[in-house]
RNA sequence: GGCCCCAUCGUCUAGAGGCCUAGGACAUGGCCCUCUCAAGGCUAAAACACGGGUUCGAAUCCCGUUGGGGCCA
């Protein structure tokens, strides 16, 4: 029986999470909720220098609000690299005792000299070995260094890029251990997916040059070689690396413009991964789709309105209670009162989902609902608010006063037949309405906003703008 | 600079030798629908980087060139 699937996602706190990490831990857990398996969140934090609490906090905060939830990980202790430098010192000592590593006190002032040299020959700069077979006296400062064969080259076998081979001769005795005894991040990587039993590394691309060397050590280290995934990077439309310089790049950036988690997973999936023509895949669909082999080999470019189509979608389908729910930050945020209650901006809502890409968008267009106009639109009240505007205001004020049912099919009965009546098209009358209950010529169909408003606030609303045509002209 | 990876419409991609006169989606233009704005429907324009092979046949396989990205410095 073939063991279980075990994958990782192994952030550096040394930053909030990214559209690329994010994706990298988005096909990690993917694999791992497809195949059953168990997904560990571990955090590279051995940069003490650039790591720091709160953006580990804010990492774990961004995983959990795309509800990529680990099996494995923090609060647990034992899952920062910090808490384990007792396994990484017990592991270069094994190597050490087995020959598979040496001591090197090489300074780095000698190093930086040799590499000079080969610099002005323009050769590449390579380790020579010059301590391998000193036998340099642990009582000596020293660093430790893993004795690669001289010899013959080695192959990575990655699931989306086939075999890749690298010779011996382009590779160094790399670094295990500083002087200053800090374990190296290859080798800290290496020691944690096999102590953590890790099946399946899937990673940005941008590491499948350092994995040769890795692949020395686990072979150094007797451990079988966990199966390989680089996948492409995401770029920006320069096709440069993605940067703040770029905007927002930061998964909480992104839900703080408004997109909704479903939104993000499912546009991050389908950067580099596809199922046939399938656009819109939930939670659910992709966990039973995904898998390596649709995996593409090319780099990305992040397409910010290809994602808040994407956003839309997810916009146009979530249930309006929790849409309703959604919004509720952005409208205070946009310091906009706070609405009736949950069951009516439910109703708000409605209209406004096919309107709205982001929830930043949804509450801009939903401030009249909870406001009145304090101003209206000069280009809307020069087209429509003409001469017989302010009768028509009138009109439209008492009939309404006089009206019961407020259902949309009944109010757009009594405003065609008023517009008949008048011998007037039905846009005229809605416009001027529209102007008066939104301020402006766009809105939803203009008899929900009024049914969603209420008969009160829409005659209030009604006078308001009466009194304002009345000054205008 | 050395090494490694990559290469289908502007962008995300389908395509695993004949199903391809290259399909879908975003964005763009047009038309329809319509109380406005949207949404939706229809439609148009838009790509196999280039050059050699292999093969009866290549977007698909091989080599090279070019371009982009990454790692090491």
């Amino acid at each position: 029986m073939p063991e279980s699937v075990r994958v990782r996602f192994a952030p550096s706190p040394t930053g909030h999470l990214h559209v690329g990490g994010a994706r990298t831990a988005l096909f990690n857990w993917l694999l791992a909720r497809h195949d059953r398996g168990v997904y560990v969140l571990r955090i590279e934090d051995t940069d003490l220098s650039r790591s720091t609490e709160d953006y580990t906090r804010s990492l774990l905060e961004a995983l959990r609000w795309l509800g990529l939830d680990w099996d494995e990980g923090p609060p647990t202790p034992g899952y920062r690299q910090t808490e384990r430098f007792d396994i990484y010192r017990a592991h270069a000592e094994r190597l050490l005792a087995a020959g598979k590593a040496y001591r090197c006190r090489c300074t780095p002032e000698t190093l930086d000299a040799l590499r000079k040299t080969a610099e002005a020959r323009k050769e590449t700069f390579r380790y020579p070995g010059t301590c391998r077979e000193a036998n340099v006296p642990a009582s000596e400062p020293h660093a430790l260094r893993l004795a690669i064969p001289r010899e013959g080259e080695t192959v990575v076998h990655d699931v989306i890029r086939g075999d890749v081979t690298v010779s011996h001769a382009e590779l160094d005795d790399w670094i295990l251990v500083r002087t200053d005894g800090t374990p190296t991040y290859n080798f800290c990587v290496v020691v944690d997916d096999v102590t953590m039993k890790i099946t399946h590394v899937i990673r940005g691309n941008d590491h499948l040059s350092n994995t040769p060397k890795q692949v020395l050590c686990y072979e150094a280290l007797g451990y079988p070689v966990p199966i390989f995934a680089h996948i492409p990077m995401i770029l920006a439309a320069d096709k440069t690396r993605l940067s703040k310089r770029h905007g927002a790049t930061s998964v909480l950036a992104f839900r703080d413009l408004g997109i909704l988690p479903e939104a993000m997973l499912n546009y991050l999936a389908r950067l580099g991964w596809s199922h046939g023509d399938q656009e819109i895949f939930s939670r659910e669909d992709l966990i039973a789709h995904f898998d390596l082999a649709h995996v593409g080999a090319a780099d990305a470019v992040f397409d910010l309105e290809k994602f808040k189509w994407v956003n839309h979608q997810w916009i146009k389908r979530l249930p309006a209670e929790r849409l309703a729910r959604e919004l509720g930050p952005f409208l205070e945020r946009a310091g906009l009162p706070a609405p009736r209650d949950l069951a009516w901006l439910g109703r708000v809502v409605e209209p406004l989902r096919e309107r709205a890409r982001t929830l930043v968008e949804m509450a801009e267009q939903a401030a009249f609902y909870l406001k009145a106009p304090e101003a209206y639109d000069p280009q809307s009240t020069a087209k429509f608010w003409k001469e017989h505007a302010p009768e028509r205001y009138a009109l439209l004020i008492k009939r309404l006063e006089a009206q019961e049912a407020m259902d949309p099919e009944a109010l757009e009965g009594l405003y065609r037949f008023l517009a008949a009546d008048l011998g007037l098209k039905l846009v005229d009358l809605a416009q001027l309405t529209r102007i008066a209950l939104t301020g402006k010529t766009a809105s939803p169909p203009i008899f929900e906003v009024v049914s969603i408003l209420g008969k009160a606030e829409t005659l209030a609303r009604l006078k308001a703008a009466a009194a304002a045509v009345g000054l205008a002209r």
